[in-house]
DNA sequence: CGGCTATATTGCCATATAACGATATAATAA
DNA sequence: TTATTATATCGTTATATGGCAATATAGCCG
């Protein structure tokens, strides 16, 4: 049930889904989250640690950035299944489009902390 | 989003999953889930509440009673995706399976308020 | 080492949530 | 009408959550 309950969580947030949405584009670190969603730094990487304690990411160290992407979900049913659904869910709200329109645009590199 | 947020919420809190695992086997009435489950009956009625806004139950009264089912989700693909998922999650959870075997000896006629 | 940068953690505040008891509402029966 | 019963709503309290700024940590470079 915890486990269950984890991940339904962690999707029940409007930010934390709308960075499932822009992980389902491509690898971000947590500048480009925090550039993308307007949300203080802090925030974001609060957000990152429920949806990584939830099984729904993973990261991988590059020097000073941390990259985050979606877990594969292999370990977690619930992950596999609420993240094979996520990729075509809400691909239609104005708020998850605008977000991903304007994500080729973010680059970490001009990003000003 | 809203859509989507309110049922993964409604599905995020423990007793609002036991009570749905618990319809999956039969019609409840509010009294039968408040002996099931344990709670006080206004708190089994703020619950129903959360899962009906949510589009996952749905009620019909029949003189006092008022009967909870499953939604069938035909108006909510989060609904039906994951009423469909909940068939089968769980059910080798502790706590789910000890409240499924109770429920045959829980009958509206023999509560007291 | 010290300086710099990206991220994580902490502390605090405002709001949301879940619990209960008490009360109000609705439906039936007398 | 009044009484009774099942359910819904209200009021309160304790805890959880999400936001931010400030600080701590981690990793790179001189």
């Amino acid at each position: 049930m915890r486990e269950f309950i984890n991940v339904m969580k962690a999707l029940s947030e409007p930010n934390r889904v709308k960075i499932v949405k822009l992980l389902q584009r491509r690898v971000l670190c947590v500048c480009e989250i925090h550039e993308a969603l307007g949300l203080a730094q802090s925030s974001v990487s609060k957000h990152l640690k429920i949806l990584g304690e939830a099984g729904l990411i993973t990261y991988f160290k590059e020097g000073l950035w941390v990259n985050y992407r979606l877990a594969d979900g292999a370990r977690n049913p619930y992950v596999a299944s609420l993240l094979g659904n996520l990729r075509h869910w809400l691909d239609d709200d104005a708020e998850v489009a605008a977000l991903v329109a304007r994500l080729p645009d973010i680059h970490r590199e001009t990003i000003r902390g």
